[in-house]
DNA sequence: ATCAAGATTACCT
DNA sequence: GGTAATCTTGATA
């Protein structure tokens, strides 16, 4: 997909509406990120939802801190966080202000900069099909493949540097929903939300 | 000042 | 299947 242009940017009014029903329609919708002249674009096929008013496993569960601050503001901003020692996560505020909700992005097929996004996750441009699967199929895999990091904390997602293009909502079919990946808090929630059969899903 | 935990990943057997 | 790496954050003193 070449030519992004016949979409256009998701504005306040999607982002702002609640946590799952923003979280699921986010499925199918083209996250971008413009560096100079450089265009990367993947549409998003894995996303978790996070609540901190009932939600333990949600970053805002404790209530306001620094790190956390964004959630607590109204939808259409972007949180990222560094975890491990090693990754940023990037997420999608939702809801308004004072809920403190928010989706993580999971993973995302590749559309444009694919180049690019190689460099970043391997430092060389020919990769092998295994490499290839596993460019952005995670949530620490995004971050890394897009060179997002702790400077794009707090971005408001109607500007022009990170922004999502719309794309007609999915069928209900084919969406599954399961538990969330890698929490020990709240774990059966169902709030995990990905794209059926899609390649790049980060687990089964 | 110190400490434990973590919305993960890559690499190992 | 299992686990080491790595460092920021928030809590406790």
């Amino acid at each position: 997909m070449k030519n992004l242009h016949p979409f256009k940017k998701l504005s306040k009014n999607f982002y702002t509406r609640s946590l799952l029903v923003v979280a699921k329609e986010l499925l199918g919708k083209i996250l971008v990120k413009k560096e100079g002249r450089i265009l990367l674009a993947g549409e998003i096929v894995e996303v978790e939802a996070y609540d901190g008013l009932t939600d333990e496993a949600a970053h805002t569960f404790i209530g306001r801190t620094k790190r956390n601050e964004i959630m607590f503001n109204e939808g259409g901003y972007f949180y990222v966080y560094f975890t491990y020692g090693a990754h940023f996560c990037c997420n999608i505020v939702t809801g308004k202000k004072d809920h403190g909700t928010a989706v993580l992005i999971r993973a995302v097929e590749p559309l444009t900069g694919i180049e690019k996004m190689a460099l970043n996750r391997y430092n060389k441009l020919i990769l092998t099909e295994k490499e290839k699967h596993n460019l952005t199929s995670g949530p620490g895999k995004v971050c890394e493949a897009f060179n997002i990091t702790k400077e794009h904390y707090g971005i408001d997602l109607t500007g022009d540097q990170i922004f999502l293009l719309d794309r007609p909502k999915l069928k209900k079919n084919d969406i599954e929903v399961s538990k969330r990946v890698g929490i020990k808090k709240s774990i059966d929630l169902p709030w995990r939300f990905y794209i059926k059969n899609n390649p790049y899903i980060s687990r089964k």
